[in-house]
DNA sequence: ACAAAAAAAGCAACATTGTTGCAAAAGAAA
DNA sequence: TTTCTTTTGCAACAATGTTGCTTTTTTTGT
């Protein structure tokens, strides 16, 4: 049990290191709900998940620079409500390199990275050069099922 | 041109009627925006791009209307600005039915429709069931190349 | 471990975007 | 034209996002 903790902590301080962030607490409490959630975080779910309160300026802030960083990647949605989810490929400083899809459920609209999906290739327009695709599936998911 | 004009007037006129919405000046104008450009329109685009200035909240409920008539349709952005774009597949009241995908130019950010490239099937894992799939391609444009 | 320097957090004020209720105006129907 | 219905515009509000600046926290060098 408190071997768990230190080793989660452990991987919050590791993963802030590797993208040369300080260590503060803001940083590791927000990183730390995307390691333990499966599907993806809205700004407000942070603001409202997170045990204390944090200050609604370092939410933005804190999310912008774990984009900056690759550390966390944004869902597009036709909702309005940008989501955000923890980069499994290689991203870093110099961009981001998602090629999964992502599953938005019509029920409980928890948003998934399905990471064993690649986005198909696709043949575009003469004069269109295309840079990156983003696909988003929008049914049930396995737990409305 | 004052035939030309007619014509795209029947147009508008046409549209409205043929799903059951009163002819009004506000849903004429917006149409008309829709019509006469090849992108899509975010909210924004809209309230600046009209000649006469709308009330904002007629720009809301007015797109609300086209959405749920299916006249035109919403594509998802990461970066929290809605775009609507005009429906060219078989939507309706009952449900739209959009199979093509989106192009948003790095450049210009203009967003097309390309019409002509059919999103591609997706194997999902097992206990996810597809509805809808939605795709956005990102790179440069035809006009920016 | 401590002090100085750098970075981040918190606060306040503001800007933008989206929503709701209601009275006035415009459109449809007779 | 007159009545009835729908839509618009306004005002007030709520939510979301941004910026500058001060205080606090974290890092770094000793």
């Amino acid at each position: 049990m408190k071997q768990a903790k230190a080793t989660a902590h452990t991987r919050l301080i590791k993963i802030l290191k590797q993208n040369s962030l300080n260590i503060t607490e803001s940083r590791k409490k927000i990183l730390q709900l995307f390691l333990e959630q499966d599907g993806a975080l809205a700004h407000g779910d942070i603001e409202k998940r997170a045990g204390e309160k944090f200050d609604r300026v370092t939410v933005y802030r804190t999310l912008q620079t774990f984009v900056n960083k690759g550390i966390v990647h944004i869902i597009p949605t036709a909702d309005n409500a940008i989501r955000y989810a923890l980069c499994k490929d290689d991203c870093s400083e110099v961009g981001h390199d998602d090629h999964h899809i992502h599953f938005v459920c019509d029920n409980c609209h928890t948003t998934y990275c399905l990471d064993d999906i690649v986005t198909p290739d696709i043949r575009l327009p003469k004069g269109y050069s295309g840079r990156h695709v983003e696909m988003v599936v929008e049914g049930i998911c396995k737990n409305c099922k």
